[in-house]
RNA sequence: GCCCCCAUCGUCUAGCGGCCUAGGACGCCGCCCUUUCAAGGCGGUAGCGCGGGUUCGAAUCCCGUUGGGGGUACCA
């Protein structure tokens, strides 16, 4: 499950990977545990991204890697810190240092600094935190931060059986796949002088950090997978398409700099700038994302619209008998549909009386239009017109005919077709009527318009 | 507790000392268009958390305060 936090901090990524030719954006899995027991996690952050179009054949995409692919070199860097003296051997239990401890504002005390350990079961390696002076990591996004050493206690970098911790396989992944740019979330700023002061007791130049602010959700909070809806994979099922995503997430702590804000990713990518994103938390916005969605959605001509539209009109979720889908009539209401949604899925409800054999159920709709007085009197009278068989059955013709009919009654256009709708379609709203009517066929309506009366009689005598 | 980050309309943002009577977008409201609903057009609503400085001048700089958030494991 790929979240929308994580699309956005790869985006920044791949903007500032495209922007160079020999750029790249390496892809790493760095939770192990789902790397090694979920390889269809992995599967499904690399499918996100490709629907957002991250990686597919890009030269600038490289991965998926897993923290494990460099275990060796995790253990071999290890070593070496100890071997220089960077890093020292603990054999303290977490009972033990919580019992020495009389700052509870500190952490470890370093009681085993110059106790001059040498490795062997039950010791864990732990960093030694220079004395003196501050870590300042150069944010680009935040500026110098500083970190003062006697707050940073001398963390473990490798535990007890030699495997590394987070902070080491991350710094010597870094290393071996010459990281240039570290781009993440900014619940990562607070551990990051741990791998700065790492990067350089390795003897080596930090890279240039840059932290995101977090995006949050109603309450403030950072998204949670549990609490929110974050995955990505449930966007692409409503139907948002991947360039307002794109378009939608890019702006989430960014500003292409006037007052633009529908951009394809083509020219954003040009004028993104890392040092340009916001460091407050942003909140994502579901109805924003849907007002690009609709426009993205308008923008596509014709044939596009009705391509991306096939997934929901041909799966196994369709309401319909899929023998009565017929794509023709699909295509010829398509540019009466594009206007009026704002989700791809929202293509169902807005074309299956076309498929379905019978109108929708929907009371609320059939009590407002069929009111006594109007509602069957407008019903049994259009039932009668549209019998005329000089009547041509086009959408004009309808029209005409309809107003004439309502004309009869008292009613204008507005009012009379209501009934129509509600006994043709089932509901009150919905595609333009008389269109709607000549695509569905003189029998098919009269048969709904019959159909309608007898249950409207049954209603009168029940 | 300690460390760190953040703070402009409800939301996303523009603003980087005078162009700000604070601009745009989403939302919301109204009007127009209209066969319903949309779309479209026009208009409106609403904001610099608070208190001190610095300055001729502060949304913009500094300090404090308050309020949010994150980190603090032999988790990733």
């Amino acid at each position: 499950m790929f979240h929308v936090g994580g699309a956005r901090s790869a985006l920044f990524n791949w903007a500032l990977a495209q922007q160079r030719p020999a750029g790249r954006m390496v892809l790493r899995v760095e939770d192990t545990d789902a790397a090694r027991n979920r390889p269809e996690w992995t599967e499904g952050i690399v499918r996100a991204l490709a629907w957002l179009g991250i990686g597919a054949d890009d030269p600038h995409f490289e991965g998926p890697y897993f923290q494990s692919d460099y275990a060796d070199k995790h253990r071999e860097t290890a070593q070496d810190l100890f071997k220089n003296g960077r890093a020292y051997y603990c054999d303290c239990t977490r009972e033990m240092v919580q019992e020495r401890r009389d700052n509870p504002n500190l952490g470890y005390d370093g009681f085993c600094r110059d106790r001059g350990l040498e490795p062997g079961p039950g010791r864990a390696l732990r960093f030694r935190v220079p004395e003196g002076g501050p870590t300042v990591v150069d944010d680009r996004i935040r500026g110098r931060v500083e970190f003062d050493h006697s707050a940073i206690e001398d963390f473990v970098i490798a535990r007890a059986d030699g495997s590394p911790l987070f902070v080491l396989a991350n710094v010597v992944d870094d290393v071996e796949m010459r990281i240039t740019h570290v781009i993440r979330g900014e619940e990562h700023l607070s551990n990051t002088p741990k791998q700065q002061l790492l990067w350089e007791a390795l003897g080596l130049t930090p890279p240039v950090w840059a932290h995101l602010p977090v995006i949050v959700n109603e309450q403030r909070k950072k998204l949670s997978k549990r609490r929110d809806k974050v995955a990505l994979e449930s966007y692409q099922e409503e139907g948002y398409l991947p360039e307002a995503m794109v378009n939608y997430l890019m702006l989430l702590g960014w500003a292409p700099g006037d007052d633009r804000e529908i951009m394809p990713w083509r020219q954003m990518v040009p004028l993104f700038r890392i040092e340009d994103v916001n460091s407050s938390s942003a909140f994502f916005d579901e109805k924003k994302l849907r007002a690009f969605n609709g426009d993205y959605i308008r923008e596509l001509s014709v044939d596009d619209f009705v391509e991306r539209c096939a997934p929901w009109l041909t799966g196994d979720a369709v309401p319909w008998d899929p023998a009565d889908y017929d794509p023709e009539v699909f295509r010829a209401v398509a540019p009466l549909a594009q206007s009026r949604v704002a989700l791809l899925s929202e293509i169902v409800p807005n074309v299956d009386f076309l498929f379905l054999s019978e109108p929708v159920e929907d009371e609320k709709s059939w009590n407002k239009a069929m009111k006594p007085g109007v509602g069957p009197e407008m019903v049994e009278a259009a039932l009668a017109r549209f019998a005329d068989p000089e009547l041509s059955w086009t959408a004009d013709a309808l029209k005409a005919a309809t107003e004439e009919t309502g004309a009869a009654l008292g009613l204008k256009l507005g009012k009379a077709q209501a009934p129509v709708r509600v006994a043709v379609t089932g509901r009150t709203v919905g595609l333009p009527l008389f269109e709607s009517l000549e695509l569905l066929g003189r029998e098919r309506v009269q048969a709904r318009l019959t159909a309608a009366l007898e249950k409207l009689r049954a209603q009168d005598a029940g």
